[in-house]
DNA sequence: CACTTTTAATGACAAATGTCATTTTTTTGT
DNA sequence: ACAAAAAAATGACATTTGTCATTAAAAGTG
């Protein structure tokens, strides 16, 4: 398995590189220090995995495995950092990166790197966690089934599109003191204090 | 590395099993046809990983992960599927199993099974893109470039919680009429109407 | 038909909201 | 230290909002 290690913290690299080549199928072919030298050395090596820090001077980890992405589509770009970063994490997977994995965790590397050049993705399971918060429910509030009714609905729509009960009671032709009975009824019916709320609550739910 | 395989199909338990154990790190201790068969060979056996197809009869593998978590916290579940379904990725992490690998990746099966081993979340490449789909971007809306403060973003923040000005005061140590005189500019630059709009606008952003 | 339920409307009220002009306080630059 | 600028507060005001008790009309049910 061939690697290439862009860390601007050359110990790291190093070691990860000592550690690695002890098991005897890992062969680090280069050793970068930041995002530009890891464009470099993945172009003249194209090695199987490109094992690269997020945080590096000049160029990040990110642009620069933009940048290789943009070019090699299949590249296996796997980041090693020091803690889990939501920001970071979630744009690493948009751009395509094959895995997230915390330095702590470099005994547990080797196996990683395998999966990984075996086309799939791995992340430190603290990582995972903390991703799939990040995931609004798919599941939609059922507001039928919380004993909201069709009309009542329709109202919930209109303030959580941002219209007064002025405006809701002309869409809906309903006189103005009419929605707001409804809409007081909606927000004991769902626990919540005032229209917004009940749009937070719409969005949150959606 | 001891295994459980948990399969409605029983020709795909076996064709892992046999797989599987010809490597000769692995060792097959039982093969269930449902949630309620892969929960008793569970607590029998205690294996290092739990193979998992999503979709049986009687009891689904999600109900039994469910409640095989919950008794051991740290147990590591594989999900095998057969097609990526965002709606149990999404379930299967935030239960906390630990990776959802396609079947037809049953060649690559083995490192995943060592990567999950050493503590880390496996998932099939396919899988990755489309869940990072689902996650929202950050902030779309760059409020700093439309003239919106520090200060600014905060309130708005809380207001897209749903606080009244009052508890944003009190969040932010200010009097309830400065968050007003807050709010009225907020509104002014945005050219929105009132809170609720402004709620809105920041979901709809997000 | 008489009855109940549902749906819609009124009016009264307190509270919260949004706007504005103005003042006070704090921070900043020189 | 001083003046200018920025941040925070005040007070007054019209409007909107949410609650509640009550009434009126419409629709459904026996």
């Amino acid at each position: 398995m061939k690697l290439i290690i862009a860390d601007d913290d050359s110990f790291v690299s190093i070691s990860l590189k000592t550690i690695l080549e002890s098991s005897g199928t890992v062969t680090v072919l280069g050793i970068g220090k930041n995002g530009e030298e890891a464009i470099e050395l993945y172009e003249t090596y194209l090695p199987d995995v490109l094992l690269m820090d997020i945080r590096m001077d000049t160029m990040s980890g990110l642009e620069a495995a933009e940048k290789i992405l943009k070019r090699h589509p299949d590249a296996k770009i796997l980041f090693l950092t020091t803690f889990s970063d939501d920001e970071y994490i979630v744009q690493a997977l948009r751009i395509g990166a094959k895995g997230y994995i915390l330095k702590q965790d470099f005994e547990n590397l080797l196996p990683a790197l395998t999966a990984v050049t075996k086309g799939q993705s791995v992340f430190g399971s603290e990582i995972v966690s903390g991703l799939s918060q990040l995931i609004p429910k798919a599941n939609q509030y059922d507001y039928k089934r919380h004993g909201i009714s069709d009309k009542e609905l329709a109202i919930i729509e209109l303030i959580a599109a941002g219209l007064s009960n002025k405006e809701v009671s002309e869409k809906l032709f309903l006189s103005e003191g009419t929605v707001r009975n409804y809409l007081s009824v909606i927000l004991e019916k769902l626990s919540l204090r005032d229209r917004t709320q009940l749009a937070v609550f719409y969005y949150q739910n959606q």
